[in-house]
DNA sequence: TTGTAAGCGTTATCAA
DNA sequence: TTGATAACGCTTACAA
């Protein structure tokens, strides 16, 4: 009831109220004034809720990630929020470790208008038996793939990222220039499929330098620096130890780092370690790490608006977006011991 | 126009379908059946943005916190949702980087019913001119304060923190009893009362030792690894320079050991270095970080369920919760050199 | 340039 | 246990 005590203290129409927040350009000046009087005297501020509930918008875009508080996360946070402000989008995250990792429950969002998009960071498990059984009439809704790849069932989702095979392929060559045969991976969680396409590139490029890549070579770091910890430490003990461990994210190549250290041995003199991502933290670890950076920022920003495109219909085409990656060699990686 | 025709199909009320929604008990069995049968068929979800608008809640809460990726964050974020998943409440997340810091830029959004709280995990300036101008009439709006001591202002909301100074006092004192005399402080940005407080707490220790404190000890490290870099850099060259340093956090203290390690010094043989906040990287940092840790979930969990008091009125009393800090020995401080 | 009034989808009040 | 109906505060034809 607050349009209507702006009107009457003013005395024009809520119409005219109405009018003079979205477009005052249709206002006459001298009813502007009376307006923004009333406004002023009574302390009105236009009801939100209200305003979506009949625009048929929440002005909300649900961002799903793996784990807040990833410092490379807040890279592409970054670039997302720049356009979502831009724009008046206001950001919603969940996160898939306290939250189920079902589609349905994300795009549930927005079918009950809880959310107008959906900005997908993190791997989850589409198209469940509870989803197929659903009506699956629904038409799909806005939504955009981040820094993942696809499966097949999303491919009809725009995506932005990196070519993650072809960047671990070039991160894995780098180590084979440097003389290295036995090449470990720490690979991520089961089901990302981002560090699954990482892992695909350190193979390929292993296969066509015709290298063998021994099962045991390629461990689970679990996403975490203590997962990497353990990862690191069966690698260590094998019989025939790699010179050089890939890690599949910097936050698993930190835990590795501490590990081969702890076990006494030298980085990058004894092993190389080479990680993924860039974080904060790559720069001042100790040696400083060696690693294949994405344009964070730059992959939040442009998902963000493939989003907005989604939302009001104006989608070009679906194909992925690329974004260039880039080696950045610092002390972490070095020739192969002889 | 969804729930009219549930009902239509039902052969019900739209009344009727609305309570088997919200309070099923209250329809009978059989009814029940009809209405989620119409459901299934149609493929109805409610409206969140009506059922909002009509009720006058957004179950939204904003959480102000001062840069998202913080690892520390990452821990209180999790109590926060935890309770808010229970209460049936999503987050909105503004960081204090790229929005403004003003205390009404975020009551705005409570009075314009764009949330229905406020959860502080930053330093804002409250009340500047903006503020006090205007129609101060406005009722408070339900309003926590997490982490951070609080200003003269806000002292009339609910704070749950651990007591930053007594916090500070005892790493200090740790220190002093390792034999330090010379201790240098890296603090935060200035308009942190946060990291104001653990200067106090660290001054305080310092003046009840009877130790002098040096104004060049005492420098900036804008709360972030390269501005404690660039401050250690000035502690290094000073014609004195401290045998220990306190760091008001432990992104901070990371950006210290870097910088010390770097100018060829030993940790802790020549310098010793304590954190605040025991986030994931200090354990292996080299050498592992001894620092202070806060119960970071806990507080989140608190200062949650204080907000969901504060809105629904059961908002008892508004003394701070101080929760217990705890001293964690690491390798990073070993005795003065002598 | 302004006013009138319908309607967005829900919930809640009141009667039946 | 159910139904009819009046709000909630705003936007937007349409008319004036």
């Amino acid at each position: 009831m607050s349009i209507k005590q702006v009107a009457k203290l003013a005395g024009v129409s809520t119409a005219t109220v109405s009018r003079y927040l979205n477009s005052p350009e249709q206002v006459k000046e001298k009813t502007r004034g009376k307006v923004q009087a009333a406004i002023d005297e009574i302390g009105y501020a236009p009801n939100a809720l209200a305003r979506n509930f009949r625009r048929g918008k929440t002005s909300l875009i649900v961002v799903v990630l793996p784990a807040i508080g990833d410092p490379f996360l807040e890279k592409v946070m970054r670039g997302i929020w720049r356009v979502a402000d831009e724009q008046g989008y206001s950001i919603l995250i969940r996160d898939t470790q306290s939250n189920s990792h079902e589609f349905d429950e994300y795009t549930d969002l927005v079918f009950s208008k809880q959310a107008d998009g959906i900005l997908l960071l993190a791997s989850i498990s589409p198209f469940e038996e509870a989803s197929a059984s659903r009506g699956s009439e629904r038409a799909h809704p806005p939504l955009v793939l981040g820094l993942e790849s696809v499966s097949a069932e999303l491919s009809q989702f725009p995506s932005v990222r990196v070519d993650n095979i072809t960047a671990a392929a070039d991160g894995t060559d780098f180590l084979i220039q440097l003389g290295h045969q036995r090449i470990g991976f720490i690979a991520g969680k089961r089901d990302s499929l981002l560090t699954k396409d990482r892992e695909k590139g350190y193979r390929k490029a292993m296969r066509k330098a015709k290298l063998p890549v021994v099962g045991e070579w390629v461990v689970e770091g679990e996403q975490t620096i203590d997962g990497a910890r353990r990862a690191t430490r069966r690698l260590l003990d094998l019989e025939q130890r790699p010179s050089a461990i890939f890690c599949a994210n910097d936050e698993m190549a930190l835990g590795a780092i501490h590990e081969i250290k702890s076990a006494g041995l030298k980085i990058p003199r004894d092993i190389s370690v080479i990680g993924f991502d860039d974080i904060r933290y790559a720069e001042i670890a100790d040696p400083p790490l060696t690693t294949i950076a994405q344009p964070a920022e730059e992959i939040g920003e442009r998902s963000m608006r493939r989003l907005c495109q989604a939302i009001d219909g104006s989608d070009a085409d679906s194909a992925p977006e690329i974004v260039p990656h880039n080696l950045i060699v610092r002390k972490s990686t070095g020739r192969a011991p002889t």
